[in-house]
DNA sequence: AGTTAATATGAATAATATTTCATATGAATA
DNA sequence: TATTCATATGAAATATTATTCATATTAACT
């Protein structure tokens, strides 16, 4: 199989691919935590976080460093901040109800709706 | 857990976490092609290909019309394409590594090497 | 050195996603 | 309407990922 889109572009986007690692980026939005913090206001288990926090650092999408005992992670805004405004932008064009993707039966449905319509061909 | 970044956007980067669907969205950049086409192609099974077109219909990455008894899949190329872009500049900036995302050995060298770097928290 | 607090790790389990295979459906046309 | 080609679907089998739990490591301080 072709795969010019290599193994990193689909890590990339697996790793953003995670109620717990979007909450995690979506709470430093507010600035820089520590484990312990992050896994008190998600209130999730601290294993759970630093297993997370693993990957994403991993990916670069959060930087880190230590201070004293503590080890803080920063969000890093340069990428995530456009990959959230595009998926903002394409959730509100395409995903109206309440954020929830089409159903299956939506689909079908559309797709009767357009069987006439102009083509999408015509429009590249 | 707080989730304001709801389901709707980890299944948005679900969609994309998958090699197949890449090398799909990969393909469709040289213009609509209908099933059979796509599965030679990237010498995979039509039903392989079918099942997966389906999840990036739903996301809308891609859309679709029937002509005859095919189906052709056409590129969301306005959200696709600056997703990739940044995803792009990114791995340029950070997986220097013919693509590859760090390793967990190489993560913790850099954490040694960064120890007395200045903070990540002055950059916010 | 011993103790405590913070974080990380590994291995087992649980939960999801992907792929395959067999078959159904839809559309065109003889 | 029978046949053929194109696509879709469902269920089972595989593979991958997430979470939990127990414990290790690290750093600071007594």
């Amino acid at each position: 199989m072709r795969r010019n889109l290599s193994e990193t572009c689909s890590t990339f986007f697996s790793t953003l691919a995670n109620p717990t690692r979007l909450s995690i980026l979506e709470l430093l939005y507010e600035g820089p935590k520590n484990v312990t913090e992050i896994a008190k206001t998600l209130k999730q288990e601290q294993s759970l976080i630093s297993h997370n926090l693993r990957l994403l650092e991993r990916c670069r999408f959060v930087f880190s460093e230590r201070r004293k005992k503590e080890r803080f992670y920063t969000l890093n805004k340069e990428t995530i901040e456009p990959l959230l405004k595009i998926f903002g932008y394409h959730a509100k064009k395409y995903c109206p109800k309440k954020g929830k993707c089409l159903t299956q039966q939506g689909l079908r449905q559309q797709r009767k709706r357009t069987a006439s319509a102009p083509l999408y061909l015509a429009r590249q």
